[in-house]
DNA sequence: TCTATTTAAGACAATATAGTCTTATAACCT
DNA sequence: AGGTTATAAGACTATATTGTCTTAAATAGA
């Protein structure tokens, strides 16, 4: 797998979190929820991002998760950077240690262009390009229903549709 | 991580024995202290690899193990299925259940052309291409040495360079 | 036939990842 | 103050992956 499920989460979180930027602080309750994820577990990896200040939290009533930045200055790789770490675009493919150019595995030329192009769609994916998307679209960030539904959009902001 | 451990064992197995085609059997020892790999564990993983007919096996004294076709008839891409699965391939990123085109999630254009990016490096690279350049500019499979210096390439057949 | 060598198979242990639950802490409201 | 709502933190469990060890079966050769 090329993400770990704590990642996935997060990224999914984070989408969500993108495309209702009505509210400020969401509560993690309502995003496990949506999202069908366990809330506990949930928590945990938003704690990761937010100690990576990609987002804040506050406690008590009215209080939830919120990003720190407009999403549209967020990136995926940020994202699974904070979660995962960087390694999987540092080490690789055949993960002997202290690979690199001066000393690599047969595979490095090949790997390194593959490597690269993952790490460049991470990095020129936002989490409002990709929201909006997911808006338009209505496309799913959970099992089974798309965005609006998950969101009740079709019934209250966007009923002239 | 994108290749489990095991699968990145297999493959610096299957170039191994791609590279010293000299042999007929290869005992799996030879294998496992040359790469450094758990003698048991790399049985275990070579067995996935005889059973998906990419190797064959022979008990006792002169036994071992070999590629039951050439390596260059063999891909990267047959040894990681074999191992990992097809998964990798047909999942993804967000790995929704029952994900694809029909109802997508967010990030499938963009994933759907990384995805086969990864696939086509791995279908397009046998281990004949990548043994061959291992040979040539001693590049290495195990955490010390070149390829070269761990079969002996240097003290033997190759003395006239 | 007996012994040495080798893979096969499966039990077992160690570690990493994933997920659950409980308690503590902060904020808000009456 | 006291009760309610929310995150924080950490113990705990479950599962998957990785790695080790023991025993069995096959082969070769003396
Ligand atoms: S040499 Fe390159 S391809 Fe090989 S393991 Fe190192 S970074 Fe990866
Ligand atoms: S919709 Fe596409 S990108 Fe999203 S999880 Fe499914 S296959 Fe992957």
């Amino acid at each position: 797998m090329l993400l770990s499920k704590s990642c996935v989460y997060g990224i999914r979180a984070a989408l969500y979190m993108a495309t209702r930027k009505d509210r400020d602080f969401i509560p993690i309750r309502e995003i496990s929820n949506d999202l069908d994820i366990s809330f506990h577990f949930l928590t945990k990896i938003l704690q990761q991002l937010s100690s990576a200040d990609l987002m804040e939290s506050f406690r008590g009533p009215n209080g939830g998760i919120r990003l720190t930045k407009d999403g549209s200055d967020v990136t995926l790789m940020e994202v699974v950077v904070a979660i995962d770490g960087i390694e999987l675009f540092t080490e690789c493919a055949l993960g002997l240690p202290g690979c690199g150019v001066e000393k690599p595995c047969p595979l490095h030329d090949k790997w390194a262009v593959t490597r690269d192009s993952i790490r460049n769609m991470l990095e020129n994916t936002t989490l409002t390009e990709m929201a909006r998307k997911a808006r338009e679209e209505d496309l799913r960030l959970s099992d089974d229903s798309g965005i609006r539904t998950a969101l009740g959009l079709d019934k209250e902001d966007d009923e002239q549709e």
